[in-house]
DNA sequence: CTGCCCCTGTGCGTTAGCGCACAGAAAGCT
DNA sequence: AGCTTTCTGTGCGCTAACGCACAGGGGCAG
């Protein structure tokens, strides 16, 4: 329940707070702010883009449907990123569709502001870029894990995930559509949600997973998690962000 | 058995010759062409890149290496594209280790170089953001592929992949380096080759495959190689090519 | 020619995850 | 309240893929 979008909120995603001051200032006039409910549909896999989002409180995830309607998501992106990646790399379209998986607010810019502002060349440009960077990591660790690791450690990289990009310990989220994101059997969840749940991990109640011992849930999972975190901080934690520096 | 690497092959790369004449002209200089053997590796996981690698007759793979040992390839690329994407979206590293895959030549650019042409916008650098954007695209697709596919199918995708890549219809391959790529087992793999030869669309013998009947394993394989194949068409192909364009 | 190593084929038993089916509990609606 | 829908839990047989072990064959080196 966040209060109506308010375009203050632009410096909750951590891309905006990362530009300078006089950077953000001249953008801050292009962004508007939205508000989105869960399950809303950002981007249709093949639709034209005419937005970017930046996320502020929403989660929103990149899933992948396939022609027998199996789905399957590639990444999660809160207010550490940004979505429409194709609208500056070339294209204006992905095969991907864009679903708010957490409600929430975004800001978004139009397409040809967007475009304007990233031929500029400055370091807006350069944080899109290596904001992108981190999401092929994010990507080909899922590629990965997706092959390697057992349902257990890929729901708990997907709790951590989300957990990163919320401000709440509790994840309104069914069994059925985590199952959707990573591609696995909804009875495949509400097996490995209750090993967790039995391990003191995460309290798991009907429609809510409450993340109860973040830590021991870091001990749990692969390593996949790690490299994808370590690498968003390099890209973008530290030098890139006003906080810091 | 390439002949003695040239600069007159730079060409060959898609990329490169889908560049204007002047262009290409004033980055010619820039490129040196290198002989690659077998095994090879470009990049270790985590090095510093030096250089920009444009395969022109080379395969190579971006393999992902776990702790334990385990290998998934996330990408592959030929003369269709580049190696080395992190030197301009940012952060001079990757996290998977890019490894000749079939020996042949490549082209490559210094780091310097290649972030002073990028950082002039032109062409050049709205090609380059296009590939690495039909390169995500690969990511994504095997990462989904992974997860719903069964492991012949994820074969004749790995095949035809490596064929359009490739001048030849022999691919020098053993089981064992395909499992290494799949992140499978080499048996898995003996199984898997053996049925599509039975089905006359390879022919299976010590450390060689040939493709025998192309458009067969086309029909064989799974959605996921056309989407790929698609979106570089849609994104390089045509409007950015020298010779239709 | 001989010996060795690498590659392929094959045959187990084992396991993770699937598909399906259904029961019960929780939440929502009228 | 009662009815309906949605979500979770559970059981069962099935299959794909795994790990392991070993046999045979090709090709290369000495």
């Amino acid at each position: 329940m966040p209060a109506t979008a308010n375009i203050n909120d632009a410096l909750k995603n951590h891309l905006l707070r990362a530009l300078p001051e006089e950077d953000f200032a001249n953008i801050k006039s292009k962004l508007e702010p939205v508000s989105c409910t869960l399950g809303k549909v950002l981007y249709e896999s093949g639709d034209k883009m005419n937005y970017l989002y930046f996320p502020t409180s929403a989660i929103v995830s990149m899933l992948y449907i396939m022609k027998n309607g199996a789905t399957a998501e590639i990444g999660i992106v809160g207010n550490d990123g940004l979505i429409g990646n194709a609208l500056f790399m070339g294209g204006d379209t992905t095969t991907s569709r864009a679903i708010i998986q957490s409600a929430g607010n975004v800001v978004r810019m139009k397409a040809k502001d967007l475009k304007e502002e990233f031929s500029k060349g400055g370091i807006f440009q350069q944080l899109l870029l290596r904001y992108t960077q981190a999401l092929m990591t994010q990507i080909s660790q899922t590629a990965v894990c997706n092959r390697l690791h057992p349902i257990e450690q890929q729901l708990c990289r997907w709790l951590l995930l989300s957990h990163d990009r919320l401000d709440s310990d509790k994840l309104v989220m069914t069994h059925d559509l985590i199952s959707n994101m990573l591609g696995v059997r909804r009875e495949g969840i509400t097996l490995a949600a209750q090993k967790l749940a039995k391990q003191k991990l995460i309290k798991n109640v009907r429609g809510t997973i409450t993340v109860v011992n973040r830590q021991g849930l870091e001990e749990a999972v692969c390593e996949c998690y790690q490299v994808v975190n370590d690498e968003y901080n390099r890209l973008l934690g530290r030098g890139m962000s006003r906080t810091f520096g």
